[in-house]
DNA sequence: ATTGACACTCACGTCGCGTGATACGCTAGG
DNA sequence: CCTAGCGTATCACGCGACGTGAGTGTCAAT
């Protein structure tokens, strides 16, 4: 059976250019050319297109399928176990930069809550330059740098959205500061309720994980100006809460 | 404080090349330029670079930074967002791809395997077109034209290295047609210590994983040369092996 | 003979720089 | 003051794997 470029290019889903180049680096020879300077490829090309496509797909350059398609069986499968290993480190590396970005996505989000908390808080501008300091003086990584660098600018949220949120989240913090006063543990049943409300709410704002909740967690410990915001409502509320976040998010997240 | 395009190169790690081009393209411009032509930056850049080198590692591309920078926290969280749906899904495709090639190692070394059972067992050379025409007109996926390629070519192994293996494939061969005609099930103890035995020859050629020798234990059943090799053993050998192998997979490895 | 689909060969554009070539500026030592 | 030796500037080509034309030739059918 004989094809002309145009066929073997829709049999193998490839571009005629791309068949063109594959001619030019020598990595597909047509099985021979007609006087008029046409392509013209057999069954013997097509399956070793095959395996080109192949091999392109899990990620080797064209010069090193150039190579492996003349080895035998047991160099390609040294290559191919090769490049699996290859594969697998770049996806271990994405798997970090997705924490990477999750890590940054708590960090501005926190920041994000705090900055329009403060909106409704009233906590003065000083509060904001301080924020900043502490940022600045920190490791200075390129997650911090990006928080920093948000001078104020108005949050897309108005007041319509913002106050059921601070309503919801004053109420929240009003009631655990009731079950830390009657010496319930962060763990009881009715704090745990509590929780499921404050899952709720942060929910309203990027989808909760267990990894997410956890990470919150942290953020509420660490951070100062969470610490004097949830200080407010009682003094061993950041404890308090950060014990409950952590429990709440083994036993009901994933 | 003040750095030269040296300094800032040295204190972010890019290259001189990477800061002209940044210019050039309006993403990172220098706080003021001298009458020399000379480009001066400042805390600011710094700042600015650490950010742009933050998103350049997840991935975006330069356009993307350039409209990235610009927008404030709420939009920047929508974009980290939805570029870490597009890692996830990179990510997923490149799992894919590992099982992919393991499937093909997983084809490639059992012909191997055959091959060079051939060269001891004396299987002539009608064989091998038969194998051919089976993959022919099998699927024709990529790694079936990939196995097909790979004509007679003189193994990299000598008899020094094949002898002990094919010796002890026998044994275990013979040891499991005793149990079969003995009336044992394949999850037998006895039967299991031989698959250990069998697992661990298998570990010669590669690392035996749970998928990789359940996957070996479809091929045996699938591949009618492996069939026609175990059927010289008892003709009861290729399930009695599968389920052996199945088993032992559940139950030892992982 | 004409038409329209198909083929060919240049050749430039893409993206994010690396790597020169060539020329000018700055500072220090003789 | 001259020069050596850096540092800096611009200009320009190169990579990899094609996409996307432009301009021209060829084939099959009407």
């Amino acid at each position: 059976m004989e094809y002309t470029i145009k066929k073997l290019a829709q049999l193998s889903g490839v571009s005629i250019r791309t068949l063109h180049w594959y001619d030019e680096v020598g990595l597909l020879k047509p099985a021979y050319c007609g006087t008029n300077g046409y392509r013209y490829y057999q069954e013997e090309q097509l399956l070793l297109l095959q395996q080109i496509l192949f091999f392109r797909e899990i990620g080797l350059s064209l010069k090193e399928i150039i190579q492996v398609i003349t080895q035998d069986d047991f160099d390609k499968i040294k290559t191919l176990q090769a490049h699996k290993q290859v594969l697998e480190n770049s996806l271990n590396k994405k798997l970090v930069l997705i924490k990477t970005i999750d890590k940054t996505l708590l960090h501005l989000q926190g920041k994000y809550i705090i900055k329009n908390e403060e909106l409704y808080h009233g906590f003065d501008s000083e509060r904001q330059e301080e924020y900043e300091k502490y940022l600045v003086h920190g490791q200075g990584s390129a997650s911090e740098a990006l928080i920093f660098e948000s001078k104020k600018r108005t949050a897309k949220w108005g007041k319509d959205e913002w106050d059921p949120v601070k309503n919801e989240g004053d109420a929240i913090h009003k009631a655990l500061a009731k079950c830390i006063d009657k010496g319930l543990t962060p763990e009881s049943n009715e704090v745990q309720e509590i929780m499921k409300r404050h899952c709720q709410m942060i929910n309203r704002f990027y989808e909760v994980s267990k990894d997410v909740y956890v990470g919150l967690s942290q953020l509420y410990v660490e951070h100062p100006d969470f610490k004097k915001f949830f200080d407010v409502y009682h003094k061993d509320m950041i404890p308090f809460i950060g014990k409950a976040m952590r429990f709440y998010a083994d036993k009901y997240l994933k």
